[in-house]
DNA sequence: CTGAAAGCGCTAACAT
DNA sequence: ATGTTAGCGCTTTCAG
């Protein structure tokens, strides 16, 4: 494997010359430039990171952090794992994933410890979650997919929940709906401080207000099995409602095809809408998912460039933004059934 | 940040006392060793990845390399993602993810040659996949999940898809079904030599044979709408199969969301088997489909496992082995209709 | 505009 | 059983 002095003996230059055409900075005339270019790809040079690393260099890995799930993860989340990590080669940094139970709090510190990743990138985020106070400590680059409640210095990119709620509660109300159920996250992931759920529940009892809706909320674990359950729950409700707002897409599915086997039919029984979740898993539910979702790519690109920026330093600037959702209608919702 | 030397400060002993703590490959007497541990311990010492690597550890950093693909991921092979980072973990390993369209083996190169991963885990293998070239030539261990059609110098870990193909067909045959289509990958899949779809049906071709049974293919895209491609194509058939078998679970799902929405009842009009669909996709369809797949958890683990093996040089050998696939009977199978 | 040289923090071969 | 030391291949400061 060919090193630096290899390409500078080659170039008839010095060593540090050739980092200097490499990082750019430093201005070198044209002709040792191409000199040294020409060498570097006779010798197939590819500079080696562990070098680099140690020696101070400033791009390098990125780490992708998200807590373990019981409930295992869906396209949708891939879907953000892979636009994060696309969009770090696009700046140059490799992906690293990293997993682990979230109060394990002590696996993320050591990681950071190594010092192998230049900034770390916090997804399926909580309002209290303790991550964050190691990464402050630690004093390395961090931003997240989602927010805490304390997040003044915080760096985070996030759907904007209050605007989900009330896109999809007009789209019910518009259609004549009063009476909506809403699936929400198991009451564990509500006390562990599950952030799309608070704040999804948030928001929707928000946009419900001086509306004349009535609002009932059903709590299940993301699974077929929490679908179904959340289904007998609907037929136990009085007054019934006649649209139903659903956060996970396990536990969305689920309920659709409870319903189906229920012989209800959707959207002309009963209109459902989904939140927060991709179209690929909205499709292969029949009737395929209304959804009021972000787009995750954009979601993680944002992301991802908002850590790129902290760790290059062109900023100092906390930088904060909420991704507007959007609504795609497609089979299962409705008018109101007279 | 302390380093390595001000642990052996504290602890009075020299620095490479320290290091042979860590790695312990070297016999260091008790009392050292306590008084080691307690200065790492005091100062939460962390051994710099970078300076490991540059020195030239043994153990680092493995990559997961997976082709981009159009059609998006399913939860299913999140499944053997996490599952391989967890492994990986497990053997003192991180996991890097990385990902480029197929034909882009330049990427995979110049990963290689940055000598940051101590070895690579190739996933979404095709029977001539190009990039087991690329690996040879950078002589850095490699295994894959899946393989390719040349691999007598490949360490793998695949399904079973004979066993697969076989389990699936016996089943149909036990419950009177003697015409059968197959949704295959798309043409430009099996042109692009996808593994799975080429060596699935080649197994149900065995399966079918000289069991009077007729087999009718599909090629369908594995998305909503492929699915219902299938079942418009379904529909044309002559004689009119009795049951389904499905290679992908976007495409599967598609077909029987589009079978129900012509109300078809599945399983007592037509059963569907759907092939190396995980169980949360499985679930997410109404009827939960019965499914004949390998466990991607214990793929992956063996997997990783088989690459450390070859990195940490315990086996020259190749290490080859194939997962039998396991049954689930869920709700989409059932008897022939009379 | 370019070169020389001092580290970065570790592994492991070479001493004792 | 432990200490000493020569690199590993870079980045960057200090000198021209």
């Amino acid at each position: 494997m060919a090193t630096r002095d290899d390409v500078a003996r080659l170039a008839g230059v010095s060593p540090s010359t050739v980092s200097y055409v490499i990082s750019g900075r430093r201005k070198i005339s044209d002709a040792t430039k191409a000199r040294v270019l020409a060498a570097m790809r006779e010798l197939r040079y590819t500079p080696n990171a562990f070098a680099q690393g140690l020696a101070g260099a400033r791009r390098g890995i990125l780490a992708l952090h998200f807590p373990t799930s019981v409930d295992g993860y869906s396209s949708t989340e891939f879907e953000y794992v892979t636009a994060a990590m696309e969009r770090a080669r696009m700046f140059g940094y490799h992906m690293l994933l990293w997993s682990n139970p979230m109060t394990d709090v002590m696996g993320l510190e050591s990681l950071v410890a190594q010092k192998l990743v230049a900034g770390v990138l916090l997804m399926e985020v909580s309002i209290s979650d303790p991550r964050f106070d190691v990464l402050r400590r630690a004093k390395i680059p961090f931003a997240s997919i989602g927010r805490p409640d304390d997040n003044a210095d915080v760096t985070y990119v996030d759907n904007d929940f209050a605007e989900a709620g009330r896109i999809a509660v007009e789209h019910l109300a518009s259609l004549g709906h009063r009476s909506i159920m809403y699936i929400n996250v198991s009451v564990e992931e509500q006390e562990a401080g599950n952030g799309p759920g608070i704040r999804t529940i948030r928001a929707i009892r928000e946009a419900v207000e001086g509306r004349d809706m009535l609002l009932q909320e059903v709590p299940v674990e993301n699974n077929a099995r929490g679908g179904r359950a959340a289904w007998e729950a609907y037929l136990e409700l009085r007054p019934r409602p006649t649209a139903v707002l659903g956060l996970k897409e396990f536990a969305t599915a689920g309920f659709v095809n409870a319903a189906g086997m229920a012989s209800w039919q959707i959207p002309k029984d009963l209109s459902v809408i989904a939140l927060g979740v991709g179209d690929r898993s909205a499709e292969m539910v029949a009737p395929a998912l209304t959804t009021v979702a972000p787009s995750g790519e954009h979601i993680s690109h944002a992301a991802v460039e908002a850590l790129v920026q902290l760790i290059e330093g062109r900023t100092q600037q906390v930088l904060q933004e909420l991704i507007t959702p959007v609504m795609i209608e497609r089979e299962s919702s409705g008018p109101v059934p007279e």
